[in-house]
DNA sequence: AGTGCTGGGTACGGCAGCGTACGAAAAAAC
DNA sequence: GTTTTTTCGTACGCTGCCGTACCCAGCACT
């Protein structure tokens, strides 16, 4: 993962994260920012060199899971921040890890030491850091919730939507096998789902591709086991 | 829940997020700290008057769980912060609420104003609260990670294990429907479960009570379904 | 003592998802 | 063109938990 300049395809500040800071809060971590690429099962919590660093995803979408088994916890993509808990210094809380996703793509990054100093000189850019931390919290919630209440199908809608929230295309890179990882299911559970939301016209399936058609209907199919972001939420800062 | 004097039984500032602050930052919300009393079942999400409160609980432990259905998302008691969603402004995630557990307690309490003027008084503080709420986040993922892998004895246990850390006493007055709402689970199920567990030694049921007798296996039976709390990881901010 | 209520013991059929497994088709490697 | 690998289709028995239900034992109230 090299450091790269501008011009190789990312458009400047497009993380939603950093999009909703003020203006002297962005110019606090701009001249820090690093443009880094990524492939997918690239780990995103350590970088090669040893120095700890903060993500801020463009393109990419990051799966957080624990560290010894594959299974998702959470989902990070150009709306947040990845490896936040790195600014509460050492010791660091390493049950978890983040991978990436997919094909990959580009991320911003500061060191941690950048977003220390950062946030010690503005508050304002600290409780931004909370409104993300609580939007995280209640993405986990509604992965809980779509644990118990719910029916492997739902959570699998769920989770597409999800991602789909997080990427451009209608067209998502995945295998069965990769969304049963996720999952923490069998494949062949996958497989059985994918056919009967095919069968509903939701989505098509070909070979290491799921290609949604009809996102209402995936989001009926979903229930309450999907909540849309609320970039707002995020935002909306007293002051 | 009225208002009372610190002779009522409250011992000072023993709740342990508020003890991990610096001195400097705990000087900011003393002045402002109310002492309140909560009995079983209280919501702690809105105020009898519309103040909107942060709570910071002593010895009463608290439920995260979504308003329109009963199963338990969260857990905090004298560790932590309640209603920490509140200082990031309008509009309020209004989709989690917080109960009161057992037979409820004392907890201390700033209005949402209060906070926010000393956060933004206070980058430090700010960066305190993300600790809290990382924390909070992977206990959330602990949450998650005991529902996939991991039966319902497991998870029985770990959330016995979880409400114990937030106690002094090993007497839980908690009947087998309570925690079956908390779970997510029929109160069979619970039945069942804790039948087990009572073979095992591990603990002894009554009539609303449940008698924890052995914690060290209590732990064994929770596997990787629990994590005990890592205080260390709310506190070591670097400066 | 009688009544009612809450909390707990127990049972039985049902089903969603699991573990395992084997084969086929598509892509990739040679 | 042939071989190897990856990805997907499909099946079968199993089990943990569910839904429902009924009954009994404490405890409270009168």
């Amino acid at each position: 993962m090299p450091f790269t300049t501008p011009e190789d395809g990312m458009t400047g500040l497009a993380n939603g994260f950093l999009a909703s800071l003020s203006q002297a809060d962005r110019d606090l971590l701009e001249p820090y920012l690093l443009r880094l690429r990524f492939q997918s099962g690239d780990l995103l919590t350590h970088s090669p060199d040893e120095t700890r660093l903060v993500y801020f995803p463009v393109t990419l979408v990051a799966c957080v899971q624990f560290a010894d088994q594959g299974s998702g916890i959470g989902m990070v993509g150009r709306e947040g921040i990845v490896g936040l808990s790195a600014v509460l210094g050492e010791p660091f809380d390493d049950a978890m890890e983040a991978t990436v996703l997919m094909e990959g793509g580009w991320s911003l990054a500061v060191t941690v030491e950048d977003l220390q100093r950062a946030c010690l000189a503005s508050p304002t850019l600290s409780l931004s850091l909370l409104g993300f931390l609580h939007s995280y919290s209640s993405q986990l919630g509604w992965m809980i919730r779509a644990r118990d209440r719910g029916n492997f199908k739902q959570r699998l809608c769920a989770w597409l939507l999800m991602l789909h929230d997080r990427v451009d295309s209608d067209f998502l890179q995945l295998t069965h096998g990769s969304l049963a990882v996720q999952l923490g299911v069998r494949r062949a559970s996958v497989t059985d789902a994918l056919h009967i939301l095919e069968g509903e016209a939701c989505l098509r399936c070909s070979r290491g591709l799921i290609s949604l058609m009809d996102r209402a209907r995936l989001r009926r199919n979903a229930g309450r086991s999907y909540e849309p972001p609320r970039a707002d939420l995020v935002t909306a800062l007293p002051i």
